[in-house]
RNA sequence: CACUGACCAUGUAUG
């Protein structure tokens, strides 16, 4: 059973959920882990419905199908769900509060989502990051900073998480200040300080941040490329578009608006 | 062996 649920788990993460299903429909003996994870296997892949039947089929629930249940109702922005199913679970840790907090912020419900974190009964990193997005999503960068000010440590996501929320607000010299008292970096903060330096026209830096990386992702190469194409650089964005291995919808859009911007109505006519 | 937070374009509700 742990193999077969193995092969659940990898066919669910690979975005398979059919496959996941076939396995799952014909595993005797079946435990608690077979069934939380086809419940997310359909929760991943964007089958509210059948993760619901999953869940109502289950012989005994706990902790983790009640969490991954919220998981889902806050991806698919059932914030009365999430909550209604919080309210009637049995037990509850610190990570399903969580989980109605950002399934608030996420959803901006942000009144709401502060009730909810002043009557919590222990925060950790996850529930203030996900507190401070929250005010960032509703361009609250004072309450964000407030917030942040008030934590006993930072790890390394909420750092980048205040670095980005400085940046979007303007402010780049305090997404600087983040970045450079840092302890430790990874791609995402590496993303992050790259997107504020290309979001305020710095393109210098930009790109010699963007040479200086050790590992780059589609992220980065798009935050390049947005720093030319939406500063009126277009042939150097052309450049660079060229030049990546890989792109995705944001890619094609930011090309797109940088020829708008720069009156060539024929090639972005082209691109789109 | 299962569950939560951060990084990229455009748009995102007094139009």
């Amino acid at each position: 059973v742990f193999l077969w649920n193995l092969l659940i788990d990898a066919y669910g993460r690979f975005g398979d959920a059919v496959s996941a299903r076939k396995i799952f429909g014909n595993l005797a003996g079946k435990n608690i882990y077979s069934w939380s994870l086809m419940l997310s296997a359909y929760a991943r892949n964007e089958h509210l419905d059948l993760a619901e039947e999953v869940y109502a089929a289950m012989p005994e629930w706990n902790l983790v199908c009640w969490n991954t249940l919220l998981t889902a109702y806050k991806q698919h922005s059932r914030v009365e769900s999430a909550k209604l199913l919080f309210d009637s679970i049995q037990e509850r840790t610190l990570m399903s509060w969580n989980l109605l907090l950002t399934a608030y912020t996420q959803n901006r419900y942000l009144k709401e989502a502060k009730l909810l974190f002043d009557k919590m009964p222990e925060w950790d990193q996850v529930s203030f990051t996900s507190m401070l997005t929250g005010y960032v999503r509703t361009s609250d960068i004072g309450q964000a900073k407030a917030l942040y000010e008030r934590m006993p440590y930072w790890d390394l996501v909420v750092s980048t998480a205040m670095l980005s929320a400085y940046s979007l607000a303007g402010h780049l010299e305090d997404a600087e200040s983040i970045f450079y008292r840092m302890q430790e970096w990874n791609l995402v903060s590496w993303n992050a300080i790259l997107s504020a330096y290309s979001r305020h026209g710095r393109l210098d830096v930009a790109r010699k941040i963007f040479d200086g990386m050790r590992e780059r992702n589609i992220i980065s190469w798009n935050a390049l490329l947005s720093a030319y194409a939406l500063k009126g650089h277009v042939k150097q964005a052309k450049l660079v578009f060229e030049s990546m291995l890989e792109w995705n919808l944001i890619s094609w859009t930011t090309m797109l608006t940088g020829y708008c911007l720069n009156g060539c109505l024929e090639e972005a006519k082209l691109v789109f």
